[in-house]
DNA sequence: GACAATATATCGAAGAATGATATAATTGAT
DNA sequence: ATCAATTATATCATTCTTCGATATATTGTC
């Protein structure tokens, strides 16, 4: 029973990285995340409650997310469910960037080749 | 009839992504994409001749790559049919390669928080 | 009280990705 | 020259993922 390897989840789903990518940020609620996710992306990725709920039960099922009880003090709108990462979702959010953050490099480099 | 927005074809889905990063790299037929794509993610990414061709002919139908039949003098295989990224290819791959980098970023940033 | 925004939830459809399978030409080994 | 492995493209059926629409109820604002 080893702990799940964070590369076994890669390529992660865009949706599933955005969340994750929310989270990351700190604690939130569903709806919270949806804006968060638009507002940070300048509006080009829209996140409806369809795409947002699905997602949000995939990741609690693998593992990556959970739901908690903590609720901040002030602003306790009784709706509202709280998530936030798990150890193996902080991993899997990392490697998914580096991973990411590689492949970006890579177009770069190819669609603006340095003057040799 | 404006030239499309790059912006417009955001967030490209991921197989996608994978071959105009690969057609970056320079023109290439399909199974060369495929051992492109799984070579340069150190396998982390498998692409099978399903979603490779279905993928291609997307990108061709959406005008972000094209084939064409500049074949190479040597080694030329007549079952190969080569690809190369229109403009427009370019100008997505390069607007999404962004996206990511920004992305990645913030992800970091959150995961591992600067001492303050 | 009326109305917009907040908040969660699900249905059904559309879009994307995958495993399996098929077919055939090419290459390398013997 | 024969045989097998690799190369190369292609499609089917299924599954996974995403999305628009809709529903329901609560909260905040005027």
């Amino acid at each position: 029973m080893r702990p799940p390897d964070p590369q076994g989840f890669l390529p992660l789903p865009q949706a599933q990285l955005h969340v994750l990518v929310a989270l990351a940020e700190g604690d939130m609620h569903g709806y919270a995340i949806m804006q968060s996710v638009e507002a940070s992306s300048n509006g080009v990725v829209k996140m409806g409650p369809a795409t947002l709920y699905g997602t949000l039960k995939r990741l609690v099922d693998s593992g990556l997310a959970e739901e908690h009880g903590e609720r901040p003090v002030t602003d306790d709108d009784p709706r509202r469910r709280y998530y936030r990462l798990t150890g193996l979702g902080r991993s899997v959010c990392n490697a998914e960037a580096d991973r990411l953050e590689a492949l970006a490099q890579r177009a770069r480099s190819s669609l603006r080749p340095r003057m040799v």
